[in-house]
DNA sequence: ATGGGGCAGGGTGCATACAATCTCTGCTGC
DNA sequence: GCAGCAGAGATTGTATGCACCCTGCCCCAT
């Protein structure tokens, strides 16, 4: 395969929904595949284990197999891939006990996470994790959680809420940390598997966490979120005991 | 610079003081990149917010940008650099605030490893963890803590402790989450200021720590994980307050 | 039939090439 | 004297080439 691209990079510098905070930049190919790769594993469409090539994966994109490789070197990083010398990298494959750790310590995180917002939150911050509360809420009741779409939309949802948290905890750094930190595959992997009355009290833990902040009780808000995450493990858990074998979100050969 | 090793590559497999348990293979260029510039910036031979030349650490190691790129990668996952495009890495810079955070952050990780030690222990483990406290001590009490070689035997005798409770805890996820994340920079930062009676401090806290898991209470062990090292926070906070700038430990120029 | 050696193809790791971008410097014109 | 700009050199981002590693398969000797 030979650079068919050429023009990709004038088309489209960025202009959809992103967040007028910060991004306009048009993606280099890094971060393409970065986010490529990441979103085929945390959906599924990789199996456990499964080999990643990156020639396969620089076609697919149509870059060249360095950028690629960089992209690997993140997520092997992040965790969600594993590497041995001279045979490349493969999806990271997690025993029971390990998810429900990293269940736990993100429960610890984002509790600590949540008090800094109910200690440091301003004005508007209050104002933006209510809405993001309210909005998640409605997505919930909106969508249908089967479809890809739903699926991502009330991921998305959940993410503006947890962003709306870090952004008045003040704690870019801690976000890093959650988020590069095998902590998506595990989210996605409990939506996929969330019934409607989990989604349900996901959306009421966070107006409650929502109302904690807002009235200034760290502990209560770290409290709550920290029931909340736990919440999510037992619900992920539970699935992942009735079948262990994640199916994929979509059809999307990566082939 | 042309490639003047070919025989880098040859020489001593590794047989130093090599855990018996795993690698004993020879590091690929990428890992040594990797490793080489952790150490440098960990022990502050960068400057906060310092450029990062990919051709020069090439050139210094004698490989070509590729790996360095690599390296580089990681290092902005875990946090230690960051990147704009088309202008290259360069060091972190962190608030106070920020680190603070990032330390009570892992305080509470290090809490929950500490829990899981106590639950998951065997003997075995509990012997390891008892050596490593005891070696610490030893260490503490023998070093000069102004050298190099000295502070890297503090560390190295710290990390052991710690890789003990790890192991204890069945926790190889939850180390990568707590090292790979603007986690060595603060102890090194942390022990460049340490004085005397404040490593006797973390040796006697070693101490007590093992024995809470000897003693199967997790509970305590976690509390006086997380109380260790918020002491840890609070004596490099003082030290930063004091010299906001740090200086570097060795010369070794990275020109 | 079976164990093993060797060979071919697929893939990784690294080096090198090159265009695009950035940065710094010295000059020009106001 | 200084803002601003052009150009050269420095540096990054990506593509491509190549040597080595690894695996699976076929064939041969036992």
């Amino acid at each position: 395969m030979t650079a068919v691209r050429s023009l990709d990079h004038r088309t489209a510098p960025g202009p959809a929904g992103a967040r007028p905070t910060d991004e306009s930049t048009e993606l280099s190919d890094n971060e393409r595949a970065y986010r490529h790769l990441r979103r085929e594993i945390i959906e599924g469409r990789y199996e456990q284990g499964e080999r990643i090539i990156e020639s396969r994966v620089a076609n697919a994109l149509a870059v060249s197999r360095t950028p690629v490789r960089e992209a690997v070197r993140r997520l092997e990083t992040e965790g969600l891939v594993t590497t041995e010398h001279n045979r490349g990298a493969q999806v990271r494959v997690l025993t029971e006990t390990e998810v429900g750790d990293l269940y736990e310590a993100r429960a610890r995180l984002e509790g600590f996470l949540s008090e800094l917002a109910a200690q440091r939150a301003d004005a508007h911050d209050v104002e933006a994790i209510a809405t993001a509360a309210e909005h998640f809420e409605h997505t919930v009741a909106a969508v249908d959680p089967e479809s890809v779409e739903g699926l991502r939309k009330v991921m998305a949802a959940n993410d503006q809420f947890h962003a709306a948290l870090v952004s008045a905890g003040r704690a870019d750094q801690l976000y890093r940390v959650l988020t590069s930190t095998v902590d998506m595959p595990l989210v996605f992997a409990a939506f996929e598997r969330y019934s409607p009355e989990e989604l349900h009290r996901s959306a009421m833990f966070h107006h409650l966490i929502a109302g904690a902040v807002a009235a200034r009780q760290p502990e209560r808000a770290g409290r709550l979120m920290t029931e909340h995450i736990l919440q999510g493990r037992d619900a992920a858990m539970r699935r992942l005991r009735l079948d262990p074998n994640r199916t994929p979100i979509e059809e999307g050969t990566h082939e």
